[in-house]
DNA sequence: AATGAATGAGACTTCATTCAT
DNA sequence: TATGAATGAAGTCTCATTCAT
């Protein structure tokens, strides 16, 4: 019950996601995951079938925690526009609060593993049949405030400045300061709302 | 003389390439890399002194095709609109007909390897000094056609859906038609112009 | 617990000798000193960080165990001279009745893993910062019956015959029989001895 | 016949044993011996037949020169004493000046390589049947002053002492000077000499 | 005769996975 | 249930040797 006390499971997915962040899928042998987790090597195939298993098991804790913080983040009563920009930043202020887990996710998608999650990338066509606060947003009832456009147009407006913000935030190249959120959230929205 | 008969130091580059790109970097032996080239493995230390030069040199001959294939495509005499249009549409197009080279230069810099080319991004601060055709567009003369925003927010709100919807486009979930990128082109530059 | 259940980590070590010895270290591969020892190849890495530690692990072995046997062949209540002939011949039929251990040393010394060591000689200024019984000989009370000499060339005197003629033996030119060896220690004495 | 338009056989050598004193048999690949000597990899396989035929082209190569050396230094009409002294002495000064061939011939001597060559030694039963000064002063007319000895010990109060310091004095131990020299000639024959 | 590009056997080392305790 | 010693397949790289030019 304690917080020393987990799940020897999560011990092992907490150690995995640290490592798997800073070094990488292949840098990572599994006995050294074990030692980070305190635990003896074989106890991980005991929970895990194989490192691969492991891998998937990590992205589905880190999915699940992102999800749970969008979601938590929205607020119905808010304007197509505002909503909007409420989304984006608690999307850019988790994942940056959360560098390895953005680490983690980047690499899992970019690789072999998450191939299959494609479809379902970061934050669409949520796991279960659930959809998502975006694509509610894109084709709800507020939905009138924004051009026409495919879905993966909104969605590469949407998602993909900001991931490439993260990238240059997790190299120093820059600080994602409430200005600069701000500005990122505006401009993707002007990118997609309707003309006036 | 004839056209199969290249430099073997090409067939080498070419045939990483290619593992690179569907196989990722680690589950590329350099032994595959050989016999897909068609030579020994000692060959290809004859002109890569180890593998991480290899995939160097694979990425300095993706990189400089791609800065040649945008410089091409520049055109001066277009207002600040056309041309990031024009410069935008012939980006995607290019690395949408070269998804080897996309595949590689996303694995490229999401490892360790491109770790030092951080700063220098996919077209930004090209090698040699000299500035790119982005660059030069959001700070020349026509910049004042744009809302006035750091560097770093340009690139995102330019690079970053590119980079996105490549990967749709890569995992067969779009396609890119001249109609989705002229949107696209459109949208990016609604999010980085200044308001009328 | 049989005398075969040795530690794994001594099994390596054995059999390491055995084929540097014979073979030197160069002719002896990993796998083949894994196959001698009867275990996998990747338990000598369990053991030994690479085939270099393994080397230096094998010459503290063979070292320690000569010191020792040296050692306990002092005898303080002896004459200079015969301190010094009962030392030279326990030396003699030590390394002569354990020719891998002196096939190895002498190896070992002519490479570059011996460099360091260099200063520390066969015998001379034994590791642990104890001096060794010949070098108290030299220079202890017993000294007065020597000619006054440069260490150099006391250790020279001493040990350069013994390794020269251990070197016959080892190739079947010479058999060291008691009286040889003694033969050998006396003129060695004679070498240094002062003039009566 | 110009120092630069030497043999192209000859340049090989030299380059050889160059690498090979330096660096050991093992580091110094063929490549590397071929352009030290400046010549193309090929050209060395005209002129031996695989690398080893080279080691031992070099041995007797260096091997030649130091007879030559020795047998030059030799005095009919000194007495034993003298004559001893003297043979010694010059063969510690070439060697001692001839850094490389003495590292060779230790390596050589030490290795599968010189296997064969044990019973030849360093000076004794030189090839060709003829031999050698030491072993003629041990057993010809002068060798009254000497002691009745077996011949290995001879050789190995003789070289052996001989060989230790000229390794003392490749590792910067010892500086053999004129002095010394003398000390270690006279400590040699003190050793073989005849009780007066 | 001379060259050096090309080759591939073989060396060292890592690490996912198993299994006896 | 938990452990970690043991394993060997597989990867990177070196280098002696060949052979077409």
């Amino acid at each position: 019950m304690s917080v020393t006390q987990q799940n020897k499971s999560d011990l092992i997915l907490y150690a995995a996601l640290e490592q798997f962040a800073e070094n990488g899928f292949h840098s990572s042998p599994v006995s050294q995951l074990a030692s980070l987790a305190g635990v003896g090597v074989g106890s991980i195939y005991r929970y895990f079938k194989d490192k691969d298993e492991l891998i998937h098991a990590v992205f589905t804790m880190v999915d699940d925690a992102l999800q749970k913080a969008i979601t938590a983040s929205m607020n119905p009563e808010l304007s197509g526009r505002s909503e909007f920009i409420q989304l984006v930043t608690s999307l850019i202020q988790y994942l940056d609060k959360h560098p390895q887990e953005f680490k983690f996710l980047e690499q899992y998608y970019s690789s072999p593993y998450g191939a299959d999650k494609k479809r379902a990338k970061f934050l669409c066509e949520g796991r279960g049949g659930s959809s998502n606060p975006f694509v509610d947003l894109f084709f709800g009832n507020k939905a009138k405030s924004l051009k026409d456009l495919p879905l993966p147009l909104y969605l590469a407006m949407t998602f993909g400045p900001i991931i490439f913000l993260l990238r240059d935030s997790l190299s120093g190249l820059v600080t994602l300061d409430e200005a600069l959120i701000q500005q990122t959230a505006e401009a993707s929205w002007n990118a997609i709302k309707a003309e006036n």
